[in-house]
DNA sequence: GCAAGGTC
């Protein structure tokens, strides 16, 4: 009995194309955790150590049960996913299912790199098993960028979406700030463009032009000194010039130049490329390609590869279009050795080792159920095939050098003396003019010269094309999903793409998150972080690096990075505040949410129980399950600072319950009491009780601001429960008054917005948001650890203590605003300059000065008036030209 | 509701 062999594809087609042709010779897992899945359910933070979890989603259990019903009835498995590391990890998917239905199955694994006849044979007769590694690359890669994702997304949404006015959406309040190791470099790129363009200061130049006409044909030559920024001193030559117009040849020189056919096509080149020839968006075009691919006429539009192996019949492909009414006749000259039009491709370097460059696999002349996007395309991927295979383009250039009154000009003809591939590549031309006949020493008088004016220009905003380039660089996305980041930017309302141009422009919200990111120091919109992975990647891939390893160094770095994020939150609303408007509406629980975790929560025994503080300053530990669960500890309002610590408490059930280490302000507690105290919030320490009942809870429900449910039945808290809660006033933290009487207010109003000292004798600023005090605070953070910051006790300004010092110094005249210009300025020169010498003519050259020589000898002026007055330019004496000016002092 | 990578 002959063995059972199930075969699993990745595509349907590989699996019909496969089949088909064995038989003339005779869905995935997703990651998820549930408990961590609804965004309150936790703090961001968690993300980085919660357990993943991979299950077969609902709507593919029955490509599941397929697998197990197959796997059962064979003996063999034969895996033909693609042959990358994302289709190795697949792969390994499959295994996994269909060996716990099976345990007995013999694994192995198909190498191809295209879905043709000799290969699919060869593939069989060589198989191997699956590669571990290269799956293991990929599960560190899907882990990192969930995590990382996840948190800063959740992070960073829930942060500012509810605090500022987000009117570019419809619902700004549904948007989304999404983070992503991929799409927020590709927003990198395109701010640090926009920015280099904001900073771009016009400088206006001068440059001396000469034509001739000769022969029916003109020749345009070119200042060897380019341009010259001093206008005096152009004016100085360009009359010296004038003065002595005759041009003498000095020197011709005649070579000859190749233009070399591009390298065989990747999915990256066929997206560039179609988005410059046919303004085709890279969206589009990966749709279109991936409809061709499907029906056979290219093959598989993905690759990075741009180069054939030495086995791909590359003469077969050829003949295929010999048939086309339009380049089928190139085609035949192509296979005809006595034309010497072939020549083997060029390797470009790259190589996926999965999948060869994209070729036609199939003639067509053009299908009726082809849309003209299909057409373009196919057309472009021949063409370009029938280009890699044709010898380069042949040309005759001749420069000519020119001397004026010792100044050198140059000009630069070309004749084509092959077109070979640019026959067939009409997307691509080769400028070639003729110019006159010339040769050394031949002495001539120039048609025109003139000295004409230009402003240097800023680079133009990225297009498609560009944006791509700096993706494919820096590794951003593979060619699969570098399309679907830039239409990320898109989506999230971090950029927009001019329908005309195809070029980029970051919005308000994507520059106030680059800005808040970059003024916080972290390169989290450059592309060293993918780098980073990718090289890690490469390393687990090839066994030089261990998976575990590598999990946990990057996650221990985004880790400290999150929290760092966290602490310079202010950052972002700096940076958000320079485009848009504070809410009016009061703002979500969602921007407080995040917090140390000190149990889980003891009633709903859903969510964990969190410690806060609250807008007010004050402390709480509440459930993060909120509003669903309400349950909350308050906590004694003379709290100065307060972090979980990782000690648990012995007593109190369910555990564990970490304990908290308090610091209370000395002017506010009994004497009898430390300022110090390790507490817990489990019900079990009396400190805290007596502390809450001589000194109250500190909340400021008296004055609407706290607004959570605190009544005796929303807590089973011991603490709370037992503990009648007094007033405390905001201001000076004592109670039996409120803050609209504090008799602290009439001294502090004056110095309000002055440093000092807060009533605590504690170092304070004036908070530049609301206007309460910002205590001096020390940073207890892994990697800040020591830090002093100033931290508001009425909203969420911070600030470090550095950075305020050096923004309130003397000399200092910093604002947000000035912060943001200063960066558009980037050489710190504050945006456009007042200099406008802007370029009224779009770009081209705005003349100054002309004169132009066509009656025979005698300058004329650009309006065709004789040139009579030649005055000084500097010291406009009729006597003498610039060049010998007294006033130069020469 | 969040990433990026596959596939359709």
């Amino acid at each position: 009995m002959g063995i059972r062999v199930f075969n699993v594809a990745e595509k349907h087609s590989v699996a019909r194309d496969v089949s088909a042709i064995l038989a003339r010779n005779q869905g995935g897992l997703r990651s998820r955790d549930g408990r961590y899945r609804k965004w309150h359910s936790c703090d961001p933070l968690d993300l980085y150590h919660a357990p993943v979890k991979k299950h077969v989603p609902q709507d593919k259990l029955n490509i599941k049960q397929t697998l197990e019903e197959e796997a059962r009835k064979c003996q063999w498995l034969i895996l033909w996913l693609d042959c990358d590391r994302e289709g190795e990890n697949i792969a390994f998917e499959v295994v996994q299912v269909c060996t716990e239905a099976n345990r007995q199955l013999n694994v192995w694994r198909a190498r191809f790199s295209s879905i043709i006849e000799r290969e699919i044979h060869q593939s069989i007769q060589r198989l191997g098993r699956p590669n571990q590694l290269f799956s293991d690359a990929v599960d560190v890669r899907q882990e990192i960028d969930l995590r990382i994702g996840a948190s800063f997304t959740r992070f960073q949404t829930m942060l500012l979406r509810d605090a500022f006015v987000l009117d570019f959406a419809a619902d700004g309040r549904n948007v989304i700030l999404s983070y992503g190791p991929c799409q927020f470099p590709t927003l990198g790129f395109v701010v640090e463009r926009y920015w280099e363009i904001q900073s771009h200061e016009p400088e206006e130049f001068w440059t001396i032009n000469c034509t001739h006409n000769s022969d029916d044909c003109i020749a345009s030559f070119n200042w060897m000194r380019g341009h010259l920024f001093d206008y005096t001193c152009a004016v100085i030559i360009y009359e010296m010039c004038i003065q002595e117009p005759t041009a003498t040849v000095t020197q011709v020189r005649q070579r000859e130049t190749l233009k070399r056919p591009p390298h065989p096509l990747s999915t990256i080149e066929l997206e560039k490329r179609a988005s410059r020839y046919f303004r085709m968006g890279a969206k589009q075009t990966m749709k279109v390609a991936e409809e061709l691919y499907l029906s056979g006429f290219i093959s598989y539009p993905r690759t990075e590869t741009d180069s054939f192996s030495p086995e791909t019949d590359l003469h077969t492909i050829v003949q295929d279009q010999q048939q086309h009414p339009v380049w089928g006749s190139y085609a035949q000259r192509l296979l005809d050795p006595g034309e010497g039009l072939w020549r083997n491709p060029s390797n470009g370097g790259h190589d996926d080792k999965a999948h060869p460059p994209i070729h036609p696999t199939k003639f067509s002349g053009g299908e009726s159920s082809w849309t003209p996007d299909h057409h373009k395309l196919y057309e472009l991927v021949v063409r370009h095939f029938l280009a890699c295979v044709s010898q380069p383009a042949v040309g005759a250039e001749t420069t000519v050098d020119i001397d004026i009154a010792g100044e050198l000009f140059s000009t630069t003809g070309r004749v084509i003396l092959a077109k070979n591939y640019l026959e067939v590549y009409r997307f691509e031309s080769w400028g070639g003019s003729i110019i006159p006949t010339y040769t050394q020493g031949h002495q001539f008088i120039p048609t025109t010269l003139t000295l004409d004016s230009g402003v240097t220009r800023p680079p133009p905003l990225l297009s498609e094309a560009d944006l791509m380039e700096c993706m494919d660089k820096a590794g951003i996305g593979t060619d699969a999903t570098m399309h679907d980041h830039i239409q990320k930017l898109l989506d999230r309302y971090y950029a927009t793409k001019d329908m005309n141009t195809t070029r980029f422009t970051p919005t308000h919200l994507g520059e106030a998150l680059v800005m808040g990111y970059d003024d916080m120091g972290y390169e989290l919109w450059k592309p060293y972080l993918r780098a980073m992975m990718e090289s890690d990647m490469k390393a687990v891939s090839i066994g030089t690096k261990n998976k575990a390893e590598v999990l946990a160094t990057c996650l221990q770095q985004m880790k400290a990075c999150f929290q760092d994020a966290k602490l310079n939150k202010a950052k972002l609303f700096e940076a958000m505040d320079v485009f848009f408007e504070r809410a009016n509406r009061p703002v979500g629980n969602e921007q407080h949410t995040f917090g140390e975790v000190v149990r889980r929560c003891d009633r709903c025994q859903e969510s964990d129980m969190v410690l806060k503080r609250k807008p007010d300053g004050n402390f709480m530990v509440g459930c993060l399950g909120y509003p669903q669960c309400k349950n909350v500890v308050w906590l004694p309002g003379p709290i100065s600072e307060a972090s979980v610590t990782t000690t648990v408490c012995s007593t109190c059930t369910p555990g564990p319950v970490f304990m908290i280490q308090f610091k209370f302000r000395r002017l506010e507690i009994p004497m009898h009491f430390s300022t110090e105290h390790l507490g817990c919030v489990g019900g079990c320490d009396d400190i805290l009780k007596q502390l809450i009942e001589t000194c109250g809870t500190g909340s400021r429900d008296i004055l609407g601001v706290s607004g959570r449910g605190r009544g005796s039945n929303t807590s089973s808290s011991n603490v709370q429960q037992s503990i009648p809660r007094q007033r405390t006033c905001t201001n000076c933290r004592q109670t039996g008054h409120t803050s609209n009487n504090c008799p602290s207010q009439a001294s502090r109003s004056r110095s309000a917005r002055s440093q000092g000292t807060n009533q605590q004798g504690e170092p304070s600023i004036p908070c530049g948001t609301c206007g309460n005090p910002c205590t001096l605070r020390t940073a207890n953070t892994e990697s800040n650890r020591g830090k002093k910051f100033y931290s508001c006790q009425g909203c969420n300004f911070f600030i470090w203590e550095d950075v305020y010092n050096e923004r309130n110094a003397p000399s200092s005249n910093h604002s947000n605003r000035a912060s943001a210009q200063s960066r558009r300025g980037g050489r710190g020169r504050g945006g456009r300059s007042g200099r406008s010498a802007s370029n009224t003519n779009g770009g081209n050259f705005v003349s100054a000065r002309s004169v132009t020589n066509t009656n025979g000898g005698n300058f004329v002026s650009a309006t065709g008036e004789p040139i009579t007055d030649r005055r000084c330019f500097i010291c406009q004496d009729p006597s003498h030209f610039a060049n010998v000016c007294p006033s130069r002092g020469m």
